[in-house]
RNA sequence: GGGAGCAUAGCUCAGCUGGGAGAGCACCUGCCUUACAAGCAGGGGGUCACAGGUUCGAGCCCUGUUGUUCCCACCA
């Protein structure tokens, strides 16, 4: 049954392999049916033009993580894969491969270019799924979905025409975000703010009727085309006799009001704001608040309006330019100061965004947040870690309603329609050709929703909704959602609401939020830096399960992290690790099961191993519960190489390999060694499921895959409490002596007899093996030590070894010394805890106790080195 | 302006509800010890940013300070 391993652990060589196994055992698949528990999660959509990049390979990782994990809990598991498809980011894709073409989409028409989109979709759409396969995502690819598939886009529908019968979807003019180069309206939250370094123009301003005039200041001189007033805060004594007068806008002549308002800051450039309704928020709202003309001056593509006279066509920037130079002529500019400023950039293409009036779609977002907010704060839905509630709260309590109408192409169209004969619109679940009032052919709506309407729904629409599904029954709600803070507003917020408002149901009970994956600097990973590592590269050399490892561990939730390829080769390092344990347990193993023998057959050491083994599995089980990933891995690394590898095994070596025919014992220490490595191949599995694959299937083992076996659990019969005491009893010496023999560049090879005086005889003949092999020891005696000895104190006994000439009785008395004022100052410090009556009358009683054994532990070693260093003293004497 | 995070070994970071400071990498020394040199053994290295406070006890809790990063808002 032992099966040849490399002596090298190859991934390359396992995981395709591994993962159609999988596939083929149906390891991935959910059952509807089930009578287990459900655990769902449903994956962030990555865009369909996407390729993997760090940060889908962190999200996918902890998402495959729990669903593995739960699924050996005994969950009926489900991950539903898909793809979003992105509206923008892919419609700029195919049009630049229209380009090349010579030709833009508008000489396709629409039409003619969906089906170019699609086509495109269909060729290049899988990338991003297979490449999620190669990180080994456990995902139900039965139930793959997107975003514009028919079922979802029946969802979007659907929700479209509710909520506009509700009143929560409107159609208004107003201003949004415009970018002119994709052409289209953007949320809020599509818009990303940098710092620039700027200018502020103070522009001379005549009023009507008198000599006086009034400077503005502005950042953005060329808006001043569309200027109707002039506001002031109505406390700033220097304008008061101003209100209500009339100045002429320069260059155009235009006679606009001067007015008061709050929001004016008196500090701020000169106190005096011209006002551009068409083209500033906050122009908009005083526009509207004063009765203010909208005059809207630059375009669709950023350019001049025809209504600008000389300057019309011009770029806005050109414009800019002109408008200064034209003012300076004309001796209106007074002054030009430097003004960094933060300017809005289109999150898809860093486009300067413009603000601008225009007929777009709307959610009315107030009643749809507060039900929102209301499921975290009762805590139906919990953020993991909680801090990214404030977040939430924070942009939920201030949002703003939704622009969610685009002037893209590939996407959902919106179903509303217009009547050209009798102005009338009709918003239908049906799509309508001829007016139902008047008869007249109807025209669609040319817009399509924002991508992230369609994400919103994703949670339900990917198991059916609207239609009252078994998997929507079964699955819904969702169990976790697993994804980034940069993403919490596009996509979280929106989800909540969604699933709130359209299934009455939130659509997940927890939200685990992780931080950005960085380069080794700490540098965002970006294609203009050129600093991305792709994930892909880095499986093909060292394998997913590395790939894997190195993005959880050292990891807490929702901090970022650094990626470099250190970290990746140490956790390669670690696969191979247990790579060649398992080869080491199999290349002696005899027993064809990962039965535990009767626990009579059980050496101390094996109950030591079994008994930090079964602590394990109750704390890491702890820490996955909690979404502690990072931890669980940790102990896992330090079980695995420090407790297992580093001793376990060693300590077993003396039982496999004895000459002795004790083939109980030997086959005992087998039974353990497969038992505790079985055990922790399945607490391993969920981080890094290839490898611990491999092994499952090399060790005896009765499924087809270890994901068909069940979680460890911790058995109270696995607690040695004395036995682990005795252990590191044992094994505290050992290290003794090895620090000794190497402070005395004493060679392995050379070993030396050992003498080891104590009152705890048993237990430390129990270790006699152990110190033949681990402590180079030649033989062990329990005798009186002969002359010429270095001596060792440890927990329990003295020990000393005879080196002949290379004792120094100076130098070993001089090591006793410092032996001696070590524990000295560590007794006074147990001493001065005991002695405080604060500590003895507060504490708890577990902890006190610790103290006390501490004190009897350090005053008996202080005895053993001072009686060392009476002798060594008599000698020296001699 | 509002909010949040971070500050622990040379570097990157863990440290769960307060109970004698840890890991990986790097560094130094010695080892090819029949699983692994992608390894083994040993070692050096930290006023846990600073100042107060709470407590028998603080890396951890509270207050303030400094530095740093991020998010939101948007003084034209």
């Amino acid at each position: 049954m032992a099966k040849e391993l490399k002596k090298v652990y190859e991934p390359q060589e396992v995981e395709d392999r591994l993962y159609a196994h999988w596939e083929k055992h149906g390891c991935f698949k959910a059952d509807n049916q089930s009578k287990k528990e459900p655990f769902t999660v449903v994956i962030p959509p990555p865009n369909v033009t996407g390729q993997l990049h760090m940060g889908h390979a962190m999200d996918e990782t902890i998402q495959d993580i729990l669903i593995r994990y739960k699924k050996l809990r005994g969950y009926e598991t489900l991950w539903l894969p898909g793809t979003d498809h992105a509206g923008i980011a892919t419609q700029i894709k195919v049009e630049e491969m229209l380009r090349k073409e010579g030709l833009t989409r508008y000489d396709l028409g629409r039409d003619a270019f969906l089906e170019r989109v699609w086509a495109w979709k269909e060729k290049y759409g899988s990338t991003i799924i297979n490449q999620l396969k190669k990180l080994g995502s456990a995902c139900d690819w039965s139930r793959e979905r997107f975003t514009m598939d028919e079922g979802c886009s029946d969802a979007v529908r659907k929700v479209f025409v509710d909520l506009y019968e509700k009143g929560l979807i409107y159609q208004g003019n107003r201003i949004i975000n415009w970018c002119p180069n994709c052409k289209t309206a953007l949320s809020d939250v599509e818009v990303e703010y940098t710092e620039k370094a700027g200018k502020l123009w103070h522009i001379k301003y005549a009023i009507k009727d008198s000599d006086e005039t009034i400077v503005c200041a502005t950042t953005r001189p060329e808006t001043m085309l569309g200027d109707s007033g002039i506001a002031v805060n109505p406390k700033d004594a220097r304008y008061t006799h101003l209100i209500g007068r009339t100045a002429i806008l320069p260059l155009v002549g235009r006679e606009i009001p001067i007015f008061a308002d709050e929001y004016v800051e008196m500090e701020f450039g000169t106190g005096c704001v011209k006002v551009t309704p068409s083209h500033d928020p906050n122009d908009f709202e005083m526009g509207k608040n004063h009765g203010l003309e909208f005059i809207l001056v630059i375009d669709e593509e950023g350019k001049m309006t025809a209504g600008c006279g000389k300057y019309a066509g011009l770029d806005r920037y050109e414009a800019r330019r002109r408008v200064v130079e034209d003012l300076e002529v004309q001796g209106l500019l007074v002054k030009v100061e430097d003004l960094p400023h933060n300017v809005g950039v289109c999150y898809r293409c860093g486009t300067d965004v413009e603000p601008m009036t225009s007929t777009q779609w709307f959610v009315k977002m107030k009643p749809l947040a507060e039900p929102a907010i209301e499921a975290v704060r009762k805590g139906d839905i919990r953020f993991v870690p909680a801090r990214f509630e404030n977040t939430y709260f924070n942009w939920m309590e201030n949002v703003r309603d939704w622009c969610i109408s685009r002037q893209l192409w590939w996407g959902h169209r919106i179903p509303a329609f217009y009547c050209d004969a009798c102005g009338k619109m009709f918003v239908s679940r049906e799509d309508l050709e001829i007016c139902p009032d008047c008869g007249a052919p109807l025209r669609r709506d040319e817009d399509v929703l924002d991508t992230w309407f369609s994400s919103a729904l994703w949670p339900f629409s990917t198991l059916g909704w609207p239609e009252k599904t078994d998997d929507l029954a079964y699955f819904y709600p969702t169990s976790v959602l697993v994804t980034g803070y940069d993403i919490i507003f596009f996509w979280v917020a929106r989800m909540i609401f969604s699933g709130l408002e359209h299934v009455g149901e939130k659509p997940f009970s927890d939200v685990l939020i992780h931080g950005l994956v960085r380069d080794a600097q700490g540098r965002k990973m970006s294609k203009s830096l050129g600093n991305g590592i792709d994930p892909l590269e880095v499986i093909q050399l060292y394998g997913a399960d590395a790939l894997r490892f190195t993005l959880v561990t050292g990891n807490s939730p929702g901090n970022d992290t650094r990626f470099s390829m250190d970290k990746v080769e140490a956790s390669r390092n670690f696969a191979n690790k247990i790579w060649n344990a398992s080869r080491f347990v199999l290349m002696n193993l005899e027993v064809g099961s990962t039965e535990l023998p009767p626990l009579d057959q059980l050496e101390p050491e094996d109950k030591w191993i079994l008994s930090k083994m079964n602590r394990l599995v109750e704390e890491v089980t702890e820490n996955l519960e909690s979404y502690d990933l990072g931890v669980a891995l940790a102990k896992l690394y330090d079980f695995f190489w420090d407790s297992f590898c580093d001793w376990y095994i060693e300590l077993c070596k003396a039982r496999l390999f004895a000459e002795d025919d004790n083939i109980e014992t030997k086959l005992a220490a087998q039974s353990v060694l497969v038992h505790v490595l079985f055990v922790a191949l399945r607490l391993l599995h969920p981080f890094m499921p290839f490898i611990t694959e491999e092994l499952y299937l090399s060790i005896p083992h009765e499924k087809e895959s270890i994901m068909f076996e069940s979680w460890p659990e911790p058995d109270p019969a696995l607690n040695f409490a004395a036995d682990e005491a005795h252990m590191e009893k044992i094994m505290a010496a050992i290290v003794a002596i090895r620090a000794r023999r190497s402070e005395m560049n004493v060679a392995p090879s050379r070993k030396a007899a050992l003498y080891i005086e104590t009152e705890e005889k048993d237990l430390f003949a129990a270790g006699v093996p152990f110190f033949l092999r681990l402590a180079s020891a030649s033989e062990v005696f329990f005798t009186a030590p002969p002359e010429d000895v270095v001596t060792i104190v440890t927990d329990g006994a003295r020990l000393f070894i005879p080196l002949g000439d290379l004792v120094d009785f100076k130098a070993e008395l001089a090591r006793l010394g410092n032996e001696k004022k070590k524990l000295l100052k560590e007794l006074e410090r147990v001493a001065s805890k005991l002695g405080n009556p604060g500590f003895v009358a507060k504490a708890p009683a577990a902890v006190i106790e610790e103290e006390r054994r501490k004190e009897e532990k350090f005053k008996e070693m202080l005895a053993r080195v001072e009686q060392s260093i009476s002798a060594m003293e008599g000698k020296a004497a001699q």
